[in-house]
DNA sequence: ACGTCTTGCCTAGACTTCCTAGGCAAAGGC
DNA sequence: GCCTTTGCCTAGGAAGTCTAGGCAAGACGT
């Protein structure tokens, strides 16, 4: 119950962080707030891992920023995704798909 | 298409030993072999994450083994799970299909 | 007899990712 | 004046996985 087992995250952040900004542009702590918000603090991303994997996804050219202000108007920076970022997410997506139900299929009883 | 992507197996390879073993007391060749088959080759496990993982679980009393003869009469350690190591099953299989829920619903369509 | 493939175990080191634990700044409420 | 919330960032450590090796014994073909 609540916040993500261990390193059960690892590999998954940066699929989610993409799922979550494709929908709309968004800031960082604006996509840690709407990943919690979804997943009834299932999943919790602590902003020593959101932060660098912005950095890392920007770098990769999977999204990309710009400043702006946020809903109570302070200074807050946009990711929004690119094409790149689309199809990378729609592959994610994918190897998510089939890896869980790999995982289920083992952990199914019997 | 086969080979879990990049690192979503982490954090949750510990949790397939324990259920491959939970059927009945397995070698690790084997239990390698019986996730791939098991998945259709969609999760691959590599003999330089398994054998660590092997030792770790053994440590936290998750695991016991004894040495003994494989099928084809060889030598091979034979992995069971402890009592410890059932309960353990029990909770990550439970944090698993909470986790595997949420990332599910954060990246389901709409 | 020889080489090669499969079974089977193990380890060192690099690599990646996440988390802890800080710091900084501005706005709002009390 | 102080505390909480929003918002961004970084350094350092911890943990797990993978690459790339090594070792040994049996099976099998030629």
């Amino acid at each position: 119950m609540a916040r993500s087992g261990k390193g059960l995250l690892h590999g998954t952040l940066d699929t989610l962080i993409l799922r979550t900004v494709s929908e709309a542009p968004r800031h960082g702590y604006a996509i840690a707030r709407w990943l919690e918000e979804r997943t009834d603090e299932a999943i919790r991303v602590e902003e020593g891992s959101l932060y660098p994997a912005l950095y890392r996804l920007e770098k990769q050219g999977l999204l990309r920023s710009e400043w702006g202000r946020s809903e109570l108007d302070r200074r807050a920076k946009f990711y929004h995704l690119t094409e790149n970022g689309r199809q990378r997410l729609a592959a994610e997506t994918r190897a998510w798909s089939e890896f869980s139900e790999a995982v289920s299929r083992v952990l199914r009883p019997g």
